[in-house]
DNA sequence: ACCTGAACACCGTTCAAGT
DNA sequence: ACCTGAACACCGTTCAAGT
């Protein structure tokens, strides 16, 4: 599925199962296995090449055969994480969206700390994409939105999606960073009636629930029912394109 | 306005117009102000603290007395970016969010190279922006969105928004993971007509164009009318909310 | 084919010191 | 108050070598 780089297939065969000395029997596939269990576990700063090489018990370099560049490896966390989106199924196409966008904030929410990795670049393995893309586009036709909008329409769902959810999952300032979320805090509580009486009245239901004003992310506080107002707004926005 | 750390203001003033030997007149604002130049002419990459230095004919560690961390300096960065964002003063609220978000979207166009900071992570220097949310609420409430649904509509503007273009501003990969774009455009070319019939109808018109199947950010290739479509879906939205 | 080892050109940051 | 200089613990990556 995520086959790395397509360098290091086949075995050749013709020295069977004798492991010798100074191979220790890497793989691209234990090589991105780890990689996810080191992010999924320690956070995106510790995914770097040689905390991953001492992770595996191996050279550095050992991991540059498998993957040629750090980014290659990057492309096959993405791949691996996205390929959870398992395909919605529902007849009417507002189910299916709203299922569609949130299988794909569920296959992130597994693994939060790649979100900063989709969101922050464009990434170009996109072979495994390729059935949902053909899904949304099909299930937008089915909605009615006419051809020459698809691309919008299109375009508005995917940026709309990964952006909200990417924002909703961003990195949290580190531990170095400290008492940055108490100067958040004070600021909060700082909050002057007069000059924002909406959101002094809004205060207590906001504060480190929604974007901005918060200082803990998807992972630990998760915005389920914005994201739940927000598919809806979408659905409902896309159905008043269909005139 | 980004007063950077609030540690070097005031010049104390007894010694006065004498430029000393060994000081460089640095200042927090000529910092930031470089470090803009920096990213929007050289990339995000070249945004280092050394590199910085180096093109303020200045040590590394000088620029620590202004900014303790380098998270100090981003945080200003974004702040100032966004500082470019005037608030919008149509009288009704449809063309009021409109034109928010379209500012939104301008000033991040401004420096393009910033995208991936913003959306990428929490920033805590959120005091600048308390007008933008105060702004966006009251319009909400105008817009008639009940009170038990305010937080999720400000979300879902907020989240939709500020994910959508800086999804649309993303890294490129750089230079090192050269012909990455020639490989998306053989994954393009090579779309299956019975597969993924409605991909490949569209396909001219979506590639370079849409998420996902572009090799270009929003720099060289804006997302201009689909933009304008999602900023049509979202009010059409949250129009649906106020029932 | 697959891995080691040394080396290069980078990072952010601390600490002690100068003026 | 503001800056220099040396040093530390990191990076990704290249290159030559081993088996």
């Amino acid at each position: 599925m995520a086959d790395g780089t397509g360098t290091g297939v086949g075995d050749g065969g013709h020295d069977g199962m004798r492991k010798r000395a100074g191979r220790a029997e890497l793989s691209p596939e234990k090589v991105l296995a780890k990689a996810i269990e080191v992010i999924d576990s320690d956070g995106l700063e510790a995914f770097s090449m040689r905390q991953l090489a001492k992770g595996l018990g191996v050279t550095p370099m050992a991991l540059y055969w498998h993957y040629p560049k750090r980014h290659d490896l990057v492309r096959a966390v993405v791949a691996e994480v996205l390929s959870d989106v398992v395909p919605a199924h529902a007849p009417h196409w507002e189910d299916w969206l709203r299922d569609y966008m949130h299988r794909f904030r569920a296959a992130i929410a597994r693994h939060p700390n790649v979100a900063p990795l989709i969101g922050g670049q464009l990434i170009s393995n996109v072979s495994g994409n390729l059935d949902m893309i053909e899904a949304l586009l099909t299930r937008l036709e089915e909605a009615g939105v006419p051809e020459h909008r698809m691309v919008q329409a299109y375009n508005s769902v995917m940026g709309g999606m990964v952006g909200f959810v990417t924002q909703e999952f961003a990195l949290v300032p580190a531990q170095s960073d400290a008492g940055w979320d108490s100067r958040m805090k004070e600021v909060l509580g700082g909050i002057d009636a007069e000059r924002h009486p909406h959101l002094h009245a809004m205060r207590s239901r906001m504060e480190n629930r929604s974007f901005i004003l918060r200082w803990e992310n998807g992972a630990t506080k998760p915005m389920d029912d914005s994201f739940d107002t927000f598919t809806e707004v979408m659905i409902a926005g896309i159905r008043a394109l269909t005139v």
